[in-house]
DNA sequence: AATGAACACAACCGCCATTTA
DNA sequence: CTAAATGGCGGTTGTGTTCAT
């Protein structure tokens, strides 16, 4: 009875996605769409789970993501949602269409949990009433809005914008393009993989320069992906109208 | 200049709900 | 209806980079 099994533990590599590999996902994606991972492994030839190319393509290849330092209206944002849902990443996610569960999974756990902390802590130190919390994990347990805590406890966050990113291999839709150029000029080269990886980490030296703001241009991306590079500038209306606004706030107040 | 600590983030793991044969 | 595959999610870890000493 039950489905016939589908032998998924042939594809077994793990670590670091190559450029190779990111671009034959992009390729199989554009081509089909995302969805039915399953096939993809066996489609692509990707020796790797279809798990892991699903969370691959959502949380990287995906086009209209935005990526490097958060802003100050997100991060309040995140706050307020993290205030209402609790760790529902995917559902924090779904208000902020340009970034990531796991994106907004890292940055509450390395940035907003200590800074929210820390202010927990300047408000013991200067008002005896408010307990001390002595882990991060009470954090947690102060948002969670299952535990009907009032709310008014919630510590002001201070806003202050991130350091730039480091600058370890990261792969935007702008390198897969950039590397597609570089790749047409040697497909078969017998050291793709690590020659292809220093390319990388060259392409994204020169993106993180200046400012070390990672931008990503779509534009160069048009003619592999079917993306609509309006798309990010829809993200940002949306981002900004008084609705979504007022459809968080009304959730709140 | 060397080195250890802290930071940042991509990727993996395990669990659960849904889907499918 | 059953059982296994699949997809989705949250938590955690591994590792490269940056910073401080």
């Amino acid at each position: 009875m039950g489905r016939p099994p589908f032998n998924d533990q042939i594809c077994i590599k793990k670590g670091p996605w190559t450029p190779e590999e990111d671009i034959t996902l992009v390729s199989y994606v554009q081509e089909h769409g995302p969805g039915n991972w399953r096939c993809v492994p066996t489609n692509t030839g990707l020796m790797r789970c279809s798990k892991s190319c699903r969370l691959r393509w959502t949380n990287y290849l995906r086009p209209g993501i935005k990526r490097g330092n958060f802003t100050p209206q997100e991060e309040q944002k995140i706050i307020r949602l993290q205030t209402l849902l609790g760790n529902k990443w995917a559902a924090i996610a779904s208000h902020l269409p340009q970034r990531t569960d796991n994106d907004i999974k890292n940055f509450w756990n390395i940035h907003l949990k200590k800074k929210l902390l820390r202010t927990n802590m300047e408000s013991a130190g200067n008002n005896c009433r408010i307990e001390l919390t002595d882990s991060l994990s009470s954090i947690d347990n102060i948002h969670s809005p299952l535990l009907g805590k009032d709310s008014t406890t919630t510590p002001k966050p201070t806003i202050a914008a991130s350091n730039g990113p480091s600058s370890m291999y990261v792969l935007s839709t702008e390198n897969i393009s950039q590397l597609l150029k570089t790749w047409k000029r040697s497909p078969h080269d017998t050291k793709s993989s690590s020659s292809s990886n220093a390319d990388f980490n060259d392409i994204n030296k020169n993106t993180h320069d200046g400012n070390k703001e990672r931008h990503i241009d779509y534009s160069h991306l048009e003619s592999i992906l079917p993306f609509d590079p309006n798309l990010e500038e829809d993200f940002s209306t949306r981002w900004n109208t008084a609705e979504l606004e007022m459809e968080i706030d009304g959730v709140f107040c």
